[in-house]
DNA sequence: CTAGGGTTAG
């Protein structure tokens, strides 16, 4: 390019007088490509024209190339700081909060450090960056710390500070401590509520979301993006489909219709309600779509059960000339493995790094396991895992031990086993798996073997739960439990169900009980009552014919319940939407959408 | 430059 404006011989700088350099303007800097720099070269390459514009020792300039720093390069970052002799407090919040996004937050908390003893005072910037940086490394004991200097010097109550504190001390896993904070403040505002909403989401505790919310229509504040961003996960996280379209209702109301954020989130929680029309519906109404709302309507086909939609989608995301990141790419891996779709996925995995830019980490790792061990490659998952260059964590022997479960490879399953004892043993769920598999092969020694090791680790099996929403209100069931105000019926109803389904085939699998030293009979009932069987049972009962029913498990559904619950669809003529754990179970006249591969 | 959407496995 540049050739064709360079006609004529190229005039040595050497044969020109000094003076004329001096004189000469530097070339103009492009401020314009700062916030585009996503790369350590990039950046240097910008530091350089800054240096040939003469700008280097411009503070402002030093300030926008270490913010334009991206989180991998902060050495760099660092290079340009030490070059600045008075640093104000604006450049330090700058290095600090370039910190707290990197993988390593906790220098941040030195970079406070340092701003105190150089003499310099913190703004109304300061802490909330030192917060965040806290949150994100979860450092409760620094965060604690920056907390006591936010009241010494007089932060404490600043408007900027409190919502930080609230968050990061939810972050930490303090919830208490976030709550009572929150319920002393005076003159509480939206961001506040904000805050503390998140912070119960966050925590899991949806439910205690919902409460704050109504208090915080009770007070007059008015709610703004933000608070629709937590309900709506809220309403994700319970499977509350009824209550996420009122919400919807109130967004498209009240002007937050055409927030990106708010539109993903809405097709989050379509998705995760069991209603993929819906999530559908929103995305493609959305104007402008980013990564995430391209990744989250990706997710939203994969954990349907519709892969080949999930990466269809994925193409034209890419035509759009929209960029992918980490997560689109688990989105897309885990609809590769949900579909058995091995060879696609291994493709997509490889070009990560050198197509789009994207390093693989454990999550991704973790895909390409399940791909493998899902579509009965277990002996490769097992050198995958062996061959990572990081150490792996015990969910990747998980997820091999599980699929061993699946393809009855009970020596690879052993194998897998012990490497999960080895990095964890207090899980309940892995010893159930193997003593499982052990029992459907009739190794009755081994599985008394294993259920005395579990006790003696002292591990613990979740209990299983399952919800389902009538009347907009959330019922939940507990394996065998008698809490629920008419579990009695329920138990009578799931009673009935198993009589009238077995006149269309049904046969209790109580091959998979955990319970050796059980009769048959009492097998039988323990299935019977599984807390999934319950909650259809009560749904059965409480909503009039033809009504489909919603169902969220948290736990994996069991297959027994799974082979149930297709009978159900079609003897009780009910369409069935079954959240598992981890995906959806669309059940319909006898057959479910996972085509029995889950 | 307060709060904040999409995240494998079990």
């Amino acid at each position: 390019m540049s050739a064709t404006f360079t006609a004529g011989p190229l005039s040595p700088a050497k044969s020109r007088p000094n003076e004329a350099i001096a004189k000469e303007t530097p070339p103009p800097f492009p401020f314009s490509l700062l916030s585009k720099c996503t790369s350590l070269r990039q950046l240097q390459q910008l530091h350089a024209l800054a240096i040939k514009s003469r700008l280097q020792h411009q503070p402002p300039l030093l300030a926008k190339l270490i913010t334009s720093c991206p989180p991998s390069a902060m050495d760099y970052a660092r290079h340009l700081f030490d070059q600045i002799p008075d640093p104000d407090v604006v450049l330090f919040n700058t290095l600090s909060r370039g910190y707290s996004r990197s993988d390593d937050p906790i220098q941040s908390v030195a970079v406070f450090a340092r701003m105190l003893d150089a003499g310099v005072g913190p703004d109304d910037y300061s802490f909330p960056t030192l917060l965040k940086a806290c949150a994100s490394a979860k450092a409760s004991e620094e965060g604690r710390q920056a907390h006591g200097a936010a009241v010494k010097l007089g932060f404490a109550d600043n408007i900027y500070v409190l919502p930080t504190l609230i968050s990061m001390y939810a972050e930490c896993g303090e919830l208490k401590v976030a709550r009572a904070l929150f319920a002393r403040t005076d003159g509480r505002c939206v961001v506040s509520y904000n805050s503390m909403i998140t912070a119960c989401v966050r925590s899991s505790r949806p439910g205690e979301a919902l409460a704050l919310f109504r208090e915080l229509q009770a007070t007059g504040l008015e709610p703004t993006d933000v608070t629709m961003l937590s309900l709506l996960s809220s309403c994700a996280l319970l499977g509350a489909l009824e209550l996420g379209k009122w919400i919807h209702e109130y967004v498209r109301k009240n002007g937050f219709g055409s927030f990106v954020k708010v539109n993903t989130a809405l097709i989050d929680m379509y998705a995760k309600c069991g209603s993929l029309e819906d999530a559908i519906g929103v995305f493609d109404e959305m104007g402008s779509k980013d990564t995430q709302a391209w990744s989250a309507m990706i997710v939203a086909y994969a954990i349907h059960g519709h892969g080949g939609k999930a990466i269809s989608l994925f193409e034209e995301m890419l035509k759009e000339g929209i960029k992918p990141d980490g997560i689109t790419f688990l989105g897309v891996l885990y609809a590769c493995s949900h579909s058995g779709k091995v060879e696609e996925g291994l493709g997509y995995f490889r070009g990560m790094r050198g197509r789009h830019g994207v390093i693989p980490g454990i999550k991704h790792y973790g895909c390409v396991v399940d791909l493998l061990a899902r579509a009965g490659r277990l002996g490769e998952a097992y050198e995958f895992i062996d061959g990572l260059p990081m150490q792996p964590t015990p969910i990747l022997w998980r997820t091999l031990l599980s699929a061993c479960g699946g393809h009855g490879d009970v020596d690879l399953g052993k194998r897998a086993f012990e490497r999960i004892l080895e990095l964890d043993d207090t899980h309940g769920g892995d010893y159930v798996i193997i003593s499982n598999m052990c029992a459907s092969d009739g190794r009755w020694e081994d599985v008394n073997r294993i259920r005395r090791l579990m006790s003696e680790r002292g591990a613990v099996k979740v209990p299983g739960c399952s919800s389902i929403e009538v009347d907009n209100t959330v019922h939940e069931f507990f394996s065998g439990d008698g809490k629920h105000p008419q579990s009695e019926a329920a138990h009578r109803m799931a009673d009935e169900v198993v009589e009238r389904l077995r006149s269309v085939g049904y046969v209790p699998d109580t091959s998979r009980v955990f319970h050796v030293d059980m009769g048959e009979e009492e097998k039988e009932a323990s299935l019977r009552y599984h807390s999934e069987k319950l909650a259809i049972a009560f749904g059965l009962i409480n909503t009039p014919p033809g009504t489909t029913l919603r169902v969220v498990k948290n736990l994996r559904v069991c297959g027994d319940c799974h082979s149930m619950a297709k009978l159900v669809s079609m003897a009780f003529d009910r369409e069935i939407v079954l959240r598992d754990l981890n995906r959806f179970h669309h059940f319909k006249d006898g057959s479910c959408s996972c085509g029995d591969f889950w």
